[in-house]
DNA sequence: ACGTCTCTAGTTTTT
DNA sequence: CTAGAGACGT
């Protein structure tokens, strides 16, 4: 059921309020059951309101009821609220939830949906104050990069050295603070060189990314296109510019609520103080210790800021904890202790204690997989005095997806089955990219970059001169690419095999879109309806005509690839998903924003995910592998981001604790094998962050009598390092005495290489902002000597001498001349 | 136009 | 080490 659908969402709700008239004078169960700060979350209708909700402390039972608090009391219609989230998940449970509560299907609530499915639905109707027509498309990060990738082909950036994706994450970044081309400063902007003898004067101009940035825009419009960011972008455009709308829509949107405020960034945020401007009847909802998406934009501290920005905000905490044993909570509440600048929680539990914490170290990666997977058959059987646990119920939550490998080989070893969230999304998979595109071709005939996906797939013999030859023939006579491909077919530009192939797709695509019935508006998404009755075929089946006639089925079926099977089982599958759709057209629209991939569960697995992708999830078990430093937290964060990026990666702690409900398993690896690389890895230092009093440490087995001539307390780690005894306890088993930690000892003489302790301590103390600029001349004791031509946060590119270009991080560079003061 | 080789980089991810 | 992208050769 497609939230686009319901297209009078501003009329819909007429009907409703007399029943919910009837229905506030009748008692208001969604309030019993609610604690005191729930409770007052839910009643605090007028003027803005924080609710700061901690782990598990009931925020989606908080914010339903607080919807239907406003619809039941006849507050607000339906249509009248405006309700925000981040995933269309989270969207899904909430309708679900608001309906329970009412006790019969949300009728309207046409507003409670994603930034972005929201952002589509306004920017349809107003699409033409931003230079677009109302049926623009939607691009994904694949057309958005290859788009980028034209423009740096004919601007000769050097698209080695900087890639489409360097360009598209600063562009995004600049969307994501609501900057246009006109908004960003010229000075400021990151260059790029133009490859060297690109030209016949030999110049190496370069060329900013505002430059590339502004040519994108230009393309997208052009295209009658927009990226995801865009969707904001637009719409906060729209609104800085048009006061007479901005406020019709503060009229309509009386009630706003927004889930994960934690999580917006710059545009979300001015959107929302937009809209919110003039009645300030906000609500907020979110947890300042679980911003774990800073990288991507997000600003923590607009939550941070909050009551600032919307004076006389009510406050409201919600710390009763309903998910997790004490200990649990003991620990994750010490361990975020350690960040600065929050706004400060107290999580509590009226239930049991429960089992400790549990930390364990291991000899190496492979071990850890091992010994968790024993762990996982034990308490699947129950183990000392404990009730068996579904593998259902239990997860384990790693911090880099490749650590899941260690995961998978180990159960596929032991026949434990497991199920992998994340990963490549099902309408990510080339072949349902691939089948897409034939749609979008079929529905949009300038879909061009659409066409320019297919037009070779299967191979037709369009090579790239013939592919160059189409895109010529389509500027020249300022046409989209399908035409300019049939006036080559025509014009005899392209002949041969080739020109057979092409001329048979352009009847394929003209066939196909007859079949589509009715005539194809390209006028008005209002228009768009009643397809697909008469005598023309359903568009399910014309999907299927379509995938059978342009060849592409068989192209798999002829494939003997092991993952040929697989790819036509997908393509059934998507044909399948378009059941529930009255049109391609509306399947396209509802696909470019929902990439979900739903998963089949029938026997019980256990779950294997990402710390980022369990964030809101929750299981009686959960294990916590690979804490060590470098790893988690995350050497590249903290380079990168210094303080600011520890702080992140210590949420991402407190996230990953506060996933378990009963029992936690905290675990590290003294050796760890990276990028090929035996490595001796140090305990993570929020192992030492957390409260002995919480924490039980586990002995591995297999493990006596391995203590070696060095002491486990002797060792240099645990005497001068850190104060905690929690680390050294857990590995007492023998961490120390590995080859990897010796070696580590030995290196820990050499300068130039990676000392654990004091440089990663420096690193996270210094300033972000590199002390090096463009032209500087540095020395690394692994390259020599070089030159410094991009500097992007502590991350520098250098032209050595001898050793080419690289990108280092500028804590392995000094001045040159100053080499033999390395501060190692 | 396509297959094979070489090089290089290498968190986290939703829409 | 290993996947993915680009260069290179046929």
């Amino acid at each position: 059921m497609s939230s686009f659908d319901d297209s009078d969402a501003f009329e819909a709700a007429s009907s409703v309020s007399l029943s919910q008239r009837a229905m506030a004078a009748a008692p208001r169960p969604y309030l019993d059951g609610l604690n005191p700060a729930q409770r007052a979350a839910v009643e605090t209708l007028e003027g803005p309101v924080l609710m700061l909700a901690g782990a598990g402390t009931g925020k989606t039972k908080a914010l339903t009821a607080r919807i239907a608090h406003l619809l039941l009391t006849g507050t607000a219609r339906p249509n009248e609220i405006l309700a925000v989230t981040f995933t269309n998940k989270a969207a899904r449970e909430m309708k679900t939830r608001v309906a329970t509560l009412l006790g019969q299907p949300v009728e309207g609530m046409p507003w409670l949906g994603t930034f972005h499915a929201i952002c589509v639905k306004l920017l349809r109707r107003h699409a033409e104050l931003v230079g677009l027509k109302s049926n623009f498309t939607i691009l994904d990060t694949d057309d958005q990069v290859r788009l980028i990738r034209q423009i740096l082909d004919v601007e000769s950036v050097d698209r080695k050295r900087w890639t489409e994706r360097w360009f598209a994450s600063h562009i995004d970044d600049y969307k994501n603070r609501a900057l246009t081309p006109d908004k960003v400063d010229p000075r400021t902007s990151p260059r790029a060189d133009r490859l060297v003898g690109a030209f016949e004067d030999g110049s190496t101009h370069q060329r900013s990314v505002l430059d590339i940035y502004a040519q994108y825009q230009q393309r997208l419009k052009d295209l009658n296109a927009v990226d995801f960011g865009d969707l904001l972008l637009h719409m906060v455009t729209i609104f800085q510019t048009h006061d007479d709308l901005l406020e019709q829509y503060r009229r309509w949107f009386r009630y706003i609520l927004v889930d994960e405020y934690q999580d917006t960034n710059v545009a979300q945020y001015l959107w929302l103080r937009l809209l919110a401007g003039g009645h300030n009847n906000i609500c907020v909802v979110g947890d300042d210790d679980q911003s774990i998406y800073g990288w991507r934009g997000a600003e923590v501290g607009n939550i941070l800021r909050f009551e600032k920005d919307f004076p006389g905000a009510h406050v409201v905490r919600l710390e009763q904890n309903y998910r997790s044993t004490g200990h649990i909570l003991a620990a994750a509440s010490c361990v975020i202790a350690g960040n600065k600048g929050r706004l400060g929680k107290t999580l509590w539990t009226e239930g049991e204690d429960g089992e400790k914490v549990r930390l364990i170290g291991h000899w190496d990666g492979e071990e850890e997989a091992r010994w968790i997977g024993e762990e996982i058959e034990a308490m699947q059987r129950g183990t000392r005095g404990m009730a068996p646990i579904s593998p259902d119920h239990m997860a384990i939550l790693v911090r880099a997806s490749h650590q899941m490998r260690a995961f998978e080989d180990r159960f596929l070893t032991i026949g434990l089955p497991y199920r992998v969230i994340g990963g490549p999304r099902f309408y990510e998979r080339m072949e349902i990219r691939d089948a897409m595109a034939y749609f979008r071709v079929v529905v949009s005939p300038d879909d061009d970059l659409a066409f320019e996906r297919i037009v070779n797939t299967p191979k037709r013999g369009l090579g790239d001169k013939a592919q160059a030859t189409i895109q010529k023939m389509a500027r020249a006579n300022g046409v989209g690419l399908v035409e300019g491909a049939r006036l080559c077919v025509e014009s005899g530009a392209i002949g041969g095999k080739g020109g057979k192939e092409l001329r048979t797709l352009l009847e394929g695509i003209a066939r196909w879109r007859s079949m589509m019935g009715g005539a194809v508006v390209v006028q008005a998404d209002d228009l768009i309806e009643d397809m697909g009755a008469g005598d023309t075929l359903s568009h399910v089946e014309l999907a299927e005509v379509i995938l059978d006639e342009s060849g592409y089925t068989a192209h798999w079926q002829n494939e003997k690839t092991p993952e040929a099977p697989g790819r036509l089982e997908n393509l059934k599958e998507l044909v399948k998903a378009l059941e529930s759709f009255e049109n391609l057209q509306g399947f396209l629209e509802h696909v470019s924003l929902i990439m979900d991939n739903e998963q089949d569960s029938e026997e019980p697995k256990v779950t294997l995910m990402t710390l980022h992708a369990a964030k809101g999830l929750e299981f009686p078990a959960v294990f916590l592998p690979g804490w060590e430093d470098g790893l988690f937290p995350s050497q590249r964060a903290m380079d990168e981001e210094g303080m600011k990026g520890l702080e992140e990666e210590r949420r991402l702690a407190y996230v990953g604790i506060t996933r378990a409900e009963k029992v936690c398993t905290i675990s590290f690896a003294g050796n760890r094998r990276v990028y090929g690389q035996w490595q001796s890895q140090m305990p993570s230092r929020f192992i030492d962050e957390l409260p002995e009093d919480h924490v039980e440490v586990l002995t591995p087995p297999g493990l006596y009598g391995h203590q070696g001539g060095m002491s486990a307390s002797a060792s240099p780690v645990a005497g001068m390092m850190r104060g905690s005894d929690l680390h050294e306890a857990a590995s007492r088993a023998d961490v120390y005495n590995s080859p990897g930690w010796r070696r580590l000892q030995t290196n820990q003489a050499k300068p130039g290489l990676r000392q654990p302790s004091e440089a990663r301590h420096m690193t996270i103390d210094a300033e972000a902002e590199s002390a090096f600029s463009i032209g500087d001349r540095v020395f690394n004791q692994k390259f020599g000597y070089g030159a410094v031509i991009s500097v992007e946060g502590n991350k520098l590119g250098i032209d050595f001498d001898k050793a080419g270009t690289k990108h280092v991080m500028a804590m392995y560079l000094v001045a040159a001349g100053a080499a033999g003061d390395v501060p190692f």
